[in-house]
RNA sequence: GCCCCCGUCGUCUAGAGGCCCAGGACGCCACCCUUUCAAGGUGGAGACCGCGGGUUCGAAUCCCGCCGGGGGCACCA
């Protein structure tokens, strides 16, 4: 039997990362299997869709790489990909209330007539009296006179499912084990809404069954309600697929991922400077690990390797320290080129146009010290900045020279002397010109290096010297080494 | 209130009865390298394996109870 996995996001917003854990794993089991990975948009509760959710679910999972291979058409949302669809439930109703139907005059659903006034009032009855809320089911066995009466009314019901009264209901979760739930402790869900929508438990069972699908890999938020799926697939005499519930992606503080957790959806991550790399092999490392030390795994080998076997049980809080740290390795791990291409919009942003070559010679400097793509803007400003910089004399004096601006100024002068004319304007000449001048004047390297560091660069911390006064150029280099100067008068 | 799931360093995890007085990673602290900052290297602190009982020659690993955390109980998904 082939292995065909859904991913199935409401549009209600963007994908927060405990969502994109679920598309991964479902991505990774299909790859891994040779099988085919869905993407379904479950838009039946139209009150909740956002408008331009599903471009950026789109967005998102194109991001990251996790191509789907049946599902909506990206390009043209009229359109999809595959031969199962449509994959919008909004686009499927017919199919919703034929099975309803299908299930009614089975005897297996009936309708209801019950106002929503009247079920929370029940509702509300039961919790005050401690008691598990749940549908009285005072339209069950309806008689057929007082169901005419109310169609009368002309109120219009809704379906709900003939859960049986007794029994157990069992079902195996790959990830669980056997999970038992006794049927007494569900009641009569509703199947079909008023408005002629499906309810998630009827959409989902009819669209898996029919799109095909093996395994359901889902948050574990749905253990609970699976007995009701595995209800409705025996009502329709339909083989239900393989259950794996994932586990939950929690909050630093430990409670579930939402609005007070600071950045949660995975495009926000993108914008603050992480790359999709990150993103996915963090993400594959939730509540999944390859072996007992390995952390970097690129994306054919969490292919290779994935399995079943290795999903845990317990949630995982999502560790944005870790994240930072993997980004930087993901960074380094980078060409050259690349990073530059990377960095070039967050760069041009601050600081306009570009040269590609002066670029390519700034990078290398930076490289390793940025975990994430916008610090490159703090740490080689100085190599786009026009005119004077804007450091302080107490930065740049340091301890050395603390008070001795006059002992500063002639190291400044020997230097500018030691340089005038340098050809060429390179990294070993400048060091050959400046690092006699340490013991000359009787400083330590570190004390007139770190004069001029903040002289040419504004900062105390910076790339290393000769290589940044090499690139920055002889002609800025100069002009800033003699302004330093200037201020020591 | 009822039902269900989960429980190893702060965090992510390895561990499927003896290899574990518990290994790796992030973070933290030292030291080394070094012109600063990073990166890198070495070392360290950090988990009485949620607690209490069993079973066993032997338990993080098996069983029971308890506690803690999370989820579900909608004409939401």
């Amino acid at each position: 039997m082939s292995v065909r996995v859904r991913f199935s996001p409401s549009p209600t917003g963007d994908l927060h990362v405990g969502n994109v854990r679920t598309a991964l794993f479902n991505w990774l089991f299909a790859r891994h299997e040779g099988g085919t990975f869905i993407l379904r948009i479950e838009d039946t509760d139209q009150s909740r869709v956002v408008p331009g959710a599903l471009e950026s679910i789109a967005e998102t999972l194109r991001w990251l790489g996790l191509e789907w291979d049946e599902g909506p058409d990206p390009k043209d949302p009229a359109r999809y990909i595959g031969e199962h669809g449509p994959y919008v439930q909004s686009h499927r109703l017919d199919i919703y209330q034929k099975a309803a139907r299908q299930l009614l005059d089975a005897g297996q659903a009936y309708l209801c007539f019950c106002s929503s006034q009247r079920l929370d009032e029940v509702r509300k009855d039961q919790q005050r009296r401690k008691l598990p809320p749940k549908y009285d089911r005072r339209c069950r066995d309806l008689p057929s006179d007082d169901r005419a009466q109310f169609e009368a009314q002309g109120i219009t019901p809704v379906f709900r499912f003939r859960t049986p009264l007794a029994g157990q209901t069992t079902y195996r979760d790959v990830i669980r084990g056997d999970l038992i739930f006794e049927n007494d402790t569900l009641d009569d869900f509703v199947i079909l809404k008023s408005d002629g929508f499906p309810v998630y438990h009827l959409a989902s069972v009819v669209d898996d069954h029919l799109m095909a699908i093996s395994h359901v890999f889902r948050g574990d938020e749905w253990i609970s309600s699976t007995p009701r799926h595995i209800l409705l697939y025996d009502a329709f005499s339909w083989e239900p697929p393989t259950f794996a519930h994932l586990p939950t992606i929690l909050g630093t503080d430990g409670a579930r991922l939402g609005k007070r957790h600071g950045a949660t959806s995975v495009l926000q991550f993108r914008d603050q400077g992480f790359l999709p790399e990150t993103l996915f092999n963090f993400l594959g490392l939730l509540g999944w690990s390859l072996d007992d030390r390995t952390e970097v795994i690129d994306r054919d080998t969490f292919v290779r390797h994935f399995s079943l076997e290795r999903i845990l049980k317990s949630p995982a809080i999502f560790n944005v320290e870790k994240l930072t740290w993997m980004n930087g390795v993901y960074l380094r791990a980078l060409p050259v080129e690349e990073l530059a291409e990377r960095l070039r919009p967050v760069l041009e942003a601050a600081v306009g146009p570009l040269d590609r070559e002066y670029l390519e010679r700034i990078v290398p400097l930076i490289h390793e010290r940025i975990k994430l793509l916008p610090e490159a803007v703090a740490l080689s400003g100085f190599f786009f900045q026009e005119g004077e910089l804007d450091y302080t004399l107490e930065d740049m004096l340091g301890k050395r020279f603390a008070d001795d601006d006059a002992q500063a100024a002639d190291a400044l002068e020997a230097v500018l002397a030691g340089i005038d004319g340098l050809e060429p304007w390179a990294h070993d000449g400048l060091e050959g010109a400046i690092r006699p001048l340490a013991q000359e004047l009787g400083y330590k390297t570190g004390e007139l290096f770190g004069l001029i560091r903040v002289a040419v660069t504004g900062k105390t911390a910076a790339p290393p010297l000769f290589e940044t006064m090499a690139v920055l150029g002889q002609q800025r280099t100069v002009e800033r080494l003699k302004s330093a100067r200037r201020r020591l008068r």
